[in-house]
DNA sequence: ACCATATATATGTTTTACCATATATTTATA
DNA sequence: TATAAATATATGGTAAAACATATATATGGT
């Protein structure tokens, strides 16, 4: 999966994409609500930036059921996943990425977790 | 030198701010005007975005005589220099990069050049 | 005065956010 | 099993904001 450095850039210049691609990279997939509330954002907005991460290459989306999941595309370039690996594990730990692992994580009813702890 | 992943993505998310930036990894320290044939594009435009990189924190100038020399901040956050040199390894050879390389190369009379082959 | 570089202003273009609405899938009920 | 309602997600239209470019002008060094 060729992608040039700009449709990469491009696509992480934003705020919320880069918030939903941090995710990915650190929890793997994830379905369209937990995205919503991880990140405290509108439906449509959150649809919006999914669309075109999705158009620009650098995630797949899955449907499962009423649920549609989205994940880093695995084709990606080796040096394409390396940014994102490199730019997670250097801000994981920082706002507003700490939060958003948090909220996610304290989601209640999150869509394919086991049912009791 | 603290930056943000959003302040650096806005900066790399524009080709004209890439292509100097590739240009400046690959080649060390350049003068405007040495941006300005390698690009090919009018002066203006070159300072332009040579000030959103330098107000961004990603590059510093230096003045010597006549001209402004530009480099990446040797002060950035490691992370951000990963960045910087993985996409110009993966892509120097891709266009625009390679001609803008081969253009700077062929510029004659560059300032700071020895003079004599 | 001349050269290299920087900045200001005006204008055109792209991106973004918001609201409403459409589609797809599941669940509930007759 | 047909129908209706609920849930999850996507998309269209539009207005505001951000961004890029061109031209003109200013600054700073020789």
């Amino acid at each position: 999966m060729k992608i040039d450095p700009n449709t990469l850039f491009l696509a992480l210049s934003n705020e919320i994409r880069l918030r939903c691609l941090m995710l990915m990279q650190l929890e793997g997939e994830l379905c369209v609500c937990e995205l919503i509330h991880a990140l405290g954002l509108s439906q449509p907005m959150i649809s919006r930036h999914l669309a075109i991460l999705r158009d620009s290459g650098l995630v797949t989306d899955r449907r499962a059921g009423q649920w549609v999941y989205y994940s880093i595309n695995i084709g990606l370039e080796q040096w394409a996943k390396d940014i994102l690996q490199t730019t997670a594990l250097a801000n994981c730990e920082q706002k507003p990425f700490a939060d958003d692992l948090h909220t996610l994580h304290d989601m209640p009813n999150r869509p394919g977790a086991s049912c009791c702890a």
